[in-house]
DNA sequence: CTGTTAGCGCTTTCAA
DNA sequence: TTGAAAGCGCTAACAG
């Protein structure tokens, strides 16, 4: 452990190899706008690679005033939705030359404030927050006053969901979506449906529900309140969900409608560990169209999200990058219709 | 766009709104050794609560000359495999009050190294390397002097994978795993296999595969040479592999194996695709027990690895949190049989 | 084009 | 205990 104690190189160990000033160095070494001497420039570069030289990100973070960090907030970077936004992001971040930072809410808004505020003191170039919150949330209005006054000392924010906040957002349209989805459904021939729905507290939850019901409406379906089962926005909530909607007796029900794929997911281990056969003696309809929702049988009946391309976007969005208008990006959402909702 | 300008508040600000010196401030904000007046330290805080102040991190790092990072280096966020690790990783980050910066390798060795070498700018206090690579890369000696360096100026490294290179790892005994797997299978009747294999660059996929010839050979079984496919180590690599092996004619093929669960996901919409059943016509198995592995009908077959776990681990084995002895620990890889392998 | 010299925001000696 | 002052590694005026 006696070689443990070496510190890191420094541009300075830099400059006296090379035989050159520190801000010789620094200029050799960075895209400054002063020009350099090409002799000292090769020398400077040579000096580095022979010392394995990095520069200091911080020091140099604090010397400019700003980073190359780009900050991510997911719900939770397992569930494929948000691991999807965040290879978009990652990807967008790289070509752009920055670093990706991401921490997990886990669908806490307390959370989700303390981490902003901890975040903030990266000092980011832009926060992007994945995941929809409740408008009537408690912390709803200390969460918009962080951001706006990290906008205010210039850092840059996009949101990914409905727009519950004022800042730049890249707008899933989910009611359209879910409407559009209750429509080819009720063309498909159905007519008696039920539907696991996430926490009410979640905006994408309450717009995917309105939407589908109102799509069902616009064709003089109803779905009755009490065929509406509140649980987690998760796998095992879809489980949950499930069972209790069989427990309760899934009577003339022909389809269930899951808010988003992994909850169907769940459902249908749910309907086949009761002995039913999804597909067959109830159809499920999912909602995001995560690369599951094609591997499972039956194949899962959907609303895609280009989820990849959203995480590139949003984060093109807070950079004025990209054809952005700078207010927010709509993304389309489009029903597929796979073997979970056959014709009836 | 005129209240853009402003800049963040600073401790200095807080001083002087507090009415104290910077240094006392800083020490009331911090835990610092030096005690404060009560009094004192109350007004700072409260000057700070008033001016919403967040410390700048990078100041800190450059002042104190170290970070709270974490680097993570995964080799697609999006790949449930590692998504989940990540979810580990950063649970653990947060108990250990350590921030997360993550990037994809893309399985690129060369930006591999590229990504070590720029996220060493970042001094990160630990830098955690997820997915194994050839022993016989190229880059080999140039990654491992990179990881050297960066220990000797303090930093911690840890793996994931199997110990291709000499730092602390988390071991995954995909090679015992694999043999265990091979002689249950051969326990449940099967004898005709064929394999479904990822680069043989990759330390896992060979590991993976030896092991389970292994496993396969104790019992008198062999799997020829022709009956491995190597194809990419993902969904649509088992997707491809599948059909080619279909397209060669399965024969009296009653399983394939494949080496991770991504794959075999992608094989059996392959099988499917081709009007075969999964687990009726030809059996299959994975490896890594993704929760997709329960939810696909029929359910997979595989070893599971506690990838949450791991990637906590990991990180408190970098650390010297947890019971670590400084080495490497090794995780145990259990086999679930599932419907995807039935009893022939 | 180069080097000297102030900073950047924060921590941490060092005296008082 | 407190404050003044000297850094941390780097950048960016500012003279030369």
């Amino acid at each position: 452990m006696s070689s443990d104690g070496d510190s890191p190189v420094t541009l300075h160990d830099v400059a006296r190899e090379a035989g050159v000033s520190l801000a010789t160095a620094s200029r050799s070494l960075n895209g400054s706008a002063r020009t350099v001497n090409e002799a000292y420039k090769e020398r400077v570069l040579a000096a580095a690679a022979l010392l394995n030289y990095t520069p200091n990100l911080s020091a140099q973070a604090t010397a400019k005033g700003s980073t190359t960090t780009v900050v991510l907030l997911v719900s939770d970077i397992a569930d494929p939705y948000f691991s999807s936004i965040a290879a978009g992001v990652m990807r967008a971040a790289d070509d752009a030359g920055l670093v990706v930072t991401i921490a997990a809410t886990g669908r806490d808004s307390g959370r989700e404030l303390t981490l902003v505020r901890a975040m903030r003191g990266q000092r980011p170039r832009v926060m992007i927050l994945a995941g929809s919150r409740a408008t009537d949330d408690p912390l709803h209005d200390r969460l918009t006053a962080e951001l706006q006054a990290f906008e205010k000392t210039g850092g840059r924010v996009s949101l990914i969901s409905g727009n519950d906040l004022p800042f730049a957002t890249v707008l899933l349209d989910n009611r359209a979506g879910a409407t559009r989805l209750a429509e080819s459904l009720v063309g498909l021939g159905y007519r008696r449906f039920a539907a696991l729905s996430g926490p009410r507290s979640i905006g994408a939850v309450i717009d995917r529900l309105t939407g589908f019901l109102d799509g069902l409406a616009r064709h003089g379906v109803i779905l009755p309140d009490e065929r509406i089962v509140e649980t987690d926005f998760t796998r095992d909530g879809g489980y949950l969900g499930m069972q209790s909607l069989i427990a309760a007796g899934l009577g003339e029900t022909e389809l269930v409608f899951a808010v988003n794929d992994v909850m169907a997911v769940g459902a249908m281990s749910a309907l086949r560990d009761a002995g039913l056969v999804p597909g067959v003696d109830v159809a499920i309809a999912g909602y995001d169209d995560i690369q599951t929702a094609r591997d499972i049988i039956p194949a899962l009946t959907s609303v895609r999200i280009p989820l990849e391309e959203v995480g590139r976007r949003a984060l093109e969005l807070a950079l004025g990058t990209g054809e952005s208008e700078g207010g927010s990006i709509p993304v389309p959402a489009e029903v597929i219709v796979r073997a979970s909702t056959p014709h009836v």
